[in-house]
Order: structure tokens, then sequence, then C-alpha cells
DNA sequence: AGGTTTTACATACGAAGCGTATGCGTTGTT
DNA sequence: AACAACGCATACGCTTCGTATGTAAAACCT
């Protein structure tokens, strides 16, 4: 059934974020959903398997809204940059930060091989692609250039949260993140749009 | 004794390195080291003490490594992109991935506050702040550039290292890191037309 | 419609691992 | 030489995961 799924990947996705995944029980959290850890390897295989839903939900989650987000927030460069901030102010959210960022890639591996595919990934490889197109940006590739610019707004977000200075750090973190990513725009005159 | 801590490290590291975290057995972790768990919760405390003193050892390798091949190749500016692109390929090891990049963050939290003050990032930044002390860099806030930069080297190297293309990947990435680390170059001549 | 298979989940079982409490030998102290 | 402290080993309990088995309902076939 898929109201059991949903019961336990909803109740998996708070159990993952409070207790981190190695610490959470799965008796606990599918006694939370009203079930067993029966129902948990019928749908999910094993442990991981379950993180592996949670994770693809919540990275398509994060992918839509950041999808609008950048939409609609200026246009080209702008709207790439928007969307790396709003990268870095999803990922202040704990649940992200402790599924998506720390426990995801160790029980899972890299994101890159993820089964969702890293939708958050995708969203910013086709953005810069459109841009190349554009010939707004340099020629560099477009998946490393995304790789490299999604997991820079990810990590600037663990380090924010860790700290106990939120406010101050996060505009801090996305003028750095405007700083490099304008290493990517191409020469002259785009770079004029380039300010602060 | 300082001995066996030392047979501990080592052997942990292995096990760390071939198991992951969650996989390497306490129990053999000491065998292999010819001591028993009791040397290490005397040690270090629990697992995670465990692996502290593992990732501030290799850490330390690391940040070695990282300011010796810079200062080796060119100066400033260049300087910099070499100690990324050293990042790069050094967290190709598999050793360095599993423990310092994946099992790390997930067990011991954000490296930014590691006890072993996560010295990588240390020598990052104080390149980055000497290079605007220089005037060579724009006025960019020194510990989130470093954390950026860095950051993205590393997550360039998981995916390189996931993929089965790495020798072609390994150049798209060091390009790409370079292409990002000069949006952090000041501009005289954007900034003096921009100046109002 | 009735019997059979398959599905969806619960229950029971075994094994492994972590952390702590305790024990033992050795070294240092006076 | 007796006693304390230290370093490490041994023993125990508790939790947890994965699998194997059981069961009731649904689906299927004729």
């Amino acid at each position: 059934m898929e109201a059991t799924r949903a019961k336990l990947i909803k109740a998996a996705r708070a159990a993952f974020a409070d207790k981190g995944y190695a610490g959470a029980s799965m008796d606990d959290l599918t006694a939370q959903a009203g079930l067993t850890r029966g129902a948990l390897y019928h749908n999910f295989g094993d442990k991981r398997g379950l993180l592996a839903a949670v994770v693809n939900q919540i990275d398509e989650e994060m992918a839509h809204r950041a999808h609008t987000i950048a939409q609609g927030a200026g246009h080209d460069w702008e709207c790439l940059v928007a969307e790396g901030a709003a990268y870095i102010e999803m990922a202040l959210d704990p649940e992200i930060q402790r599924i998506v960022l720390l426990d995801g890639p160790a029980v899972l591996g890299d994101p890159s091989q993820w089964p969702s595919q890293n939708n958050c990934l995708a969203v910013t490889r086709t953005a810069i692609e459109g841009l190349i197109d554009k010939g707004l940006l340099k020629p560099v590739d477009a998946e490393a250039s995304a790789r490299l610019l999604s997991s820079a707004a990810f990590n600037a977000a663990l380090w924010i949260a860790a700290s106990d200075e939120r406010e101050v750090l996060l505009p801090k973190a996305i003028a750095a993140f405007r700083a490099l990513a304008s290493g990517l725009l191409a020469e002259p005159e785009a770079r004029s749009r380039d300010r602060r």
C-alpha cells in the first residue's frame, strides 16, 4: 500500500532528522507510524532503502523550491545566484542538513550516484548550460561547475548552521558565493553586472 | 602508552577506510592491533573519540601536504589555485574520502567545529587573507570564501572518485575550480568603473 | 462462487556490536 | 615492602539489525 509507504517515510524523516540515521531505531520509527519492522523490510528492503526514499523525497522538494525561487528572481546570471542563495537558506533547515547533507552521503555514497539522481544538482546544471548557450558564462564544463557551486552552497549552510551567529554569517556566505559564481562569467560586458 | 594509541589509530585508519565507520567492528579493529576493546575505551573514550583522533591525524597530514605544494607552485593567486587542485587530488584517495569527507561530517558534525579545528580550512583561509591584504582579491570574507572554496574542491573529488572516468573529469574539475576562484580576484578596471 | 496463490504485514529468532563494570598485572611512590 | 595508580583485558547486559516464519486479506483463475 502506498499509504503505509508514506507513513513510514514521514516517520523516518522525523526520526532521522532528530536522532540521525545511526541513532534512529527501526522499532521506534515503525511504532511511531503505527506499524512494525515487517512493513519496513517489505517496502524498502532495509534501513538504507528507507533512507534513500526519504532523501529522494526531500531532494525533489528542494529542487522544486529552488527552481521556482530562481525563476521568480531576476534573469540569467542573477537567477543562478538566487538559486545558490536559495540552496544556502534551504540547507539551514536541520532536517535537510542532518538527512541530506550529513547522513545521506555517508550512507548512500556520493550524491552524484544516488537513485534520486540528485535533482538539485540537475537544476543547477541545466541553469548553467542555459547561460553558457547564451554566451553569458565562460565555456566551462557545466557538470563540474554545477557540482562545485552547489556543494559550496551546501557546505556554507553547514558552516552557518553550526555557528551561533547565523544572521551575521548568512550574508557573508551569500556574498562569497556571488563572488565565486562571478568567476564563471564570460569576460567583458557581462562582468559589469557583477557589483557588490 | 603513546605506542598503543598509535597502533590503535593505525588499525582504525585501515578499518574505517575499508569498512566505513559504521561497518568497522571495534573487536576486529583492536584485535588487528594486537589489543582488545579495553585499550580503546581507556584511550579514546568511545568509537567517536577514535574517529576524531583518526580524522585529526589525516587532516594534519593533508594540511601539511597542501601547504608545501602550494608554496612550491607559483605565487599569490596561482598558489591559491594550486592549493585547491592539491585538495582535489588528495581527496581522490579512498581513505581520505571515506573517513574525512563522508563519515567524518556524519559522525562528528560539521568540520568547522571539529576538535582538529580543521587545519585544511585554516591553511586556505590564511592564504586568502594574505591575498586580500595584498589587494589581489576582492575584500570578501576570508572565512566564508575559504569554506566555499575548500568544500567545492572536496566535493569535486567525491564526484570524480565516484565516476569511472577520473582522468577525464579531473582536469575539468580543476578548470572549473580555477574559474570559480577567479571570481575572487580584484578587478581594478571594473571596480574603478563602478565606483561612485 | 469457491479454491488457490500472492500480497502485505506482524511476530519470533539469532547474531553482532557497543558501552560499562569488573578483574588483573605492572609500574611508581614513600 | 606495602599501597596506590595506571594500563589494559575480560565478562556482562542491552540494544539493534536482518531474516525466517506465520497469518489474514486481497487478487486471481476457472
